[in-house]
DNA sequence: AAGTGAGGTTTATTACAATAAACTTATCGA
DNA sequence: TCGATAAGTTTATTGTAATAAACCTCACTT
């Protein structure tokens, strides 16, 4: 498995501890509980899983996130970006943006995260 | 299951048929056999379920899309948007980009496009 | 000392993606 | 008319994501 390789659930999931952390294993149930719907035995079951493969980390009840949001997110838009699109940046965009219009401010805040990428 | 979604080897599968089409069944094992290494009854196992949903025809054996790839992509890249960015194209490019560095032409091109779907 | 809650683990269950073996039926050329 | 080939279908197998029931152990409280 690649490293930083999240399933859906797995996601969700992770997003509740990186919203939170550090975050108590009892509180994360509760909170699992209520915004994802799941039994205690589900998060500790994914909570160890994750443990396990080096993203999240539970010491003494207490949780926090080894791998950032950003990397895990960096990961999930390349891989889509390959997968889907040839690896081709321009390509994601035209599909993504399809008939849709942007504002002026939405254009302009794109094009400065553009600039900013360019040596 | 949502119209478009395509699970990874549907995905490859679908983009023989997108590069081909109209391509016939029997040369379709073929391809399917070289390029992905698959035997004639995964071939067609998968294309009669992305025919019952929609996603192809085969019609005396003779297969087709009916979904455009662009259309396949469109829903690739907005769902990952949704899912791992809260629907926030600027957060995905600024996860996508992270430390790269673009060239003058990427981002001429990039800014392009977005001048292009701008009002 | 017995009950209770925190903090887990062990073991299942279910669903379904991915892949394919084995079988069928029809056509067509030798 | 028989054997090959095309064009499929039926039925399995395997792996694993998603979810959870049932159990365990320890510390603290009553």
């Amino acid at each position: 498995m690649e490293p930083y390789k999240l399933f859906d659930a797995e996601y969700k999931f992770a997003c509740l501890i990186w919203d939170n952390e550090p975050i108590n294993s009892t509180d994360l149930v509760k909170l699992s509980q209520t915004k994802l719907g799941w039994k205690k035995s589900t998060t500790y079951t994914v909570l160890r899983k994750l443990c396990e493969r080096g993203i999240l980390k539970n010491e003494q009840a207490m949780v926090t996130a080894i791998i950032k949001k950003t990397d895990a997110q960096k990961y999930e838009s390349q891989t889509v970006v390959e997968k889907a699109f040839n690896g081709s940046l321009p390509q994601f965009l035209t599909a993504f943006l399809g008939e849709k219009k942007l504002s002026e401010e939405e254009a302009e805040e794109l094009k400065r995260i553009i600039e900013e990428a360019t040596r």
